[in-house]
DNA sequence: TCCATCTCCTTAATGCCTCTAAGTTATCTT
DNA sequence: AAGATAACTTAGAGGCATTAAGGAGATGGA
């Protein structure tokens, strides 16, 4: 065999791919979710129609493919932000992990909108789809400092027995389903924060909010502000 | 003139109407968004697609009224769970306001996801357009009762010069635009509430809570009693 | 070196969609 | 009764997703 070859073949084939994958996005970004079609992108990438079926199954694989890279790239810029402070600096490495998520989330509308606004209902949550799975990677971005900062300055969680049964269940699931790093009640100011915070975005930029705000920044530092205090974080960041 | 026939005619345009909305809500239910195409609602009516075009401009003009529909009912479905409660029990009306809000998003998932989701986009918020103003009907029937509550038991709000100027500004702006029944810092914390609890349904309409929650109802109520909180609401409903 | 094979791409074709145009029929209006 | 109007039809252009069938060139074994 010529591995020179093949690995010349795969390449010019990652390469055809990540033009697919860029010709996409510019579509989303200069002419709305509804531009992304298959034509339109091989066109866009000098090919006819039919061809792309030769690296996606069909249009709403290629939709998947785009999505999982908005996770990823905004899963990276979350965790660069993150780890551009000090490892010991637990509160800034957190809320500068969340202010780039809406650095990202405001600067990329159009991308952070089709995450979960995409043309697919219902979203794709099937567990091993490349969706999936990024989204998982995004979530762990937060969850990660919060891990640490229950193992070094645990914050305060409510009493177990004071949550209803059917909460106090899908807690320990979610506890176990990310391998007990947090037990149930810490699962719950986790998923309390990021409920408000993810929240916050997602109305942002489904404009939810236009009927009342220009600019969400404050509202997004006040944000901020609260989910520090139920972390107990020193938030002067 | 015969207004006899003029009522007639205009009687049998109304069911037509009725009818198409009915047709296009029905596949948006059964078979997902991108069932609601003006050929597919003509078809379910029993007219053959162009005809449409007597009761709208396009699709989009389409995906509005039906829109608008689902924030028609949502507020009718919210205003009368409120308006079963004792005209004096303002705790209860709001509290009965905000339950009916999520028994709709969850019992009609596709309608409500619409609302904010629609394959429109950006979503059209233009002043005057119908949709924009069922929008703020509905949001309406949330602020009634809390100007009813600021005026008769003030709760506690923030110290205006406390904020930063920029969401100052838009807070005193929002104020006006409802006629300035409630004070600017009245209203950073009936939107602060709004974003919570609509959020909350957001997400979980949008499939977002699913990797963590199968069941929202008791995050529901949580987030209900942090709002009484903030309101200082008797929350034993 | 030759030839089978595989990869990547093409065109053709089906059937759906939106929307416009032109024509028909039934219903007002006067 | 005659003209106007509303509601509908079919025809058709142009786009999209997807499948089928085929061609050109690189790969790789003989």
């Amino acid at each position: 065999m010529t591995p020179q070859s093949a690995r010349r073949r795969d390449r010019v084939r990652q390469e055809t791919l990540a033009e697919i994958h860029a010709a996409a996005r510019r579509l989303l970004v200069t002419q709305g979710s509804a531009a992304v079609t298959i034509n339109a992108v091989a066109r866009e990438v000098g090919m006819s129609g039919p061809a792309l079926y030769h690296y996606f199954a069909g249009h709403e694989e290629l939709v998947a493919a785009v999505t999982a890279d908005f996770y990823q790239e905004l899963a990276e810029q979350m965790r660069a932000a993150r780890d551009a402070q000090p490892p010991g600096a637990l509160d800034l490495r957190l809320l500068a992990a969340c202010r780039a998520m809406r650095v990202w989330a405001t600067t990329h509308r159009a991308e952070f909108g089709w995450i979960f606004a995409s043309p697919i209902a219902p979203p794709d949550r099937r567990s091993g789809s490349t969706r999936h799975e990024a989204g998982q990677r995004f979530e762990q971005v937060f969850l990660e400092p919060i891990v640490q900062l229950w193992q070094t300055r645990p914050f305060p969680v409510p009493d177990l027995s004071d949550l209803p049964p059917s909460l106090r269940d899908q807690l320990r699931a979610y506890s176990a389903e990310i391998g007990a790093v947090l037990p149930p009640e810490a699962v719950h100011v986790f998923l309390s924060c990021w409920i408000r915070l993810y929240g916050l975005l997602c109305m942002e930029v489904l404009h939810q909010l236009d009927f009342a705000f220009s600019d969400l920044e404050p509202v997004f530092e006040e944000c901020l502000r609260d989910l520090a205090d139920a972390l107990g974080l020193d938030d002067r960041g």
